[in-house]
DNA sequence: GAAAGTACTTTCCAAAAGGAAACTACCCTA
DNA sequence: TAGGGTAGTTTCCTTTTGGAAAGTACTTTC
């Protein structure tokens, strides 16, 4: 009995499925998609500033996300000569090309609890 | 010395924060991602077509992330009564409507590819 | 009646992720 | 010179995640 040929595993699909392994393995961690919505919400942003506005996140998360973030080129870090010195955080132009995947996930999310409460079990 | 009024924690930037953070619930773990975007392309699988199809994963793991997965009407376990049972695993409609997720996951994963090979440094 | 296929579950373990609190280091203000 | 603000780092600990391997249960085929 032969094995039947499932599915679909031309090069496209598996180019299509490292994709996403790509993507989700660079977003990876609890905190990515806020520190970037947060960027890109209000861009030029400091260490304390962030660790304000993202509710929750501890200084040694964010200081680990916002490197991976960096090396990824997906934010900037500038440090400024600022008497005591500080530092900016940015989106990069890369870093907001993120933005229509960022947009879905905040959509989809949007209308998840909108099914959850409009309707009888889906 | 005044706080400085950070960004905007309007209403709309924490609903939509927290948007992220529940669509981000529900797709987390490895292998999420992978199994909707197999369902969605070859669409009815058993659960050993699904272990073949996923390259790397475990029916543990399997087992689980389809039961989470069903749990949010993601997708539809249906026994067939084939004579040995068969289980019938397939996208719901209501899965389908993270296709362009999906999608733009794919996308920017792809680009992302591209960006490494064909620049100077980004 | 043994092998092999369906669909899982259980156990046991290792590694990764994440958090709280304390600590460094530097500068400015009072 | 003590307190407070900048920007982190380090340590220690718990929780979560995930994988390998074996086991369960039932059926059909050889």
């Amino acid at each position: 009995m032969k094995k039947k040929a499932v599915i679909n595993d031309s090069p496209v699909c598996q180019v299509r499925m490292q994709a996403i392994s790509d993507t989700m393995s660079i977003l990876s961690g609890k905190w990515k998609f806020h520190i970037l919505g947060t960027l890109i919400e209000g861009s030029k942003l400091g260490f304390m500033d962030l660790l304000r506005e993202i509710d929750g996140i501890g200084s040694k998360m964010l200081s680990k996300e916002l490197q991976d973030l960096e090396m990824n080129h997906l934010v900037s870090r500038t440090v400024m000569d600022t008497k005591p010195i500080t530092v900016e955080y940015a989106i990069t132009e890369y870093g907001a090309t993120l933005s229509p995947l960022i947009n879905e996930l905040a959509k989809w999310g949007i209308e998840y609890r909108q099914s959850i409460h409009g309707s009888k079990g889906v």
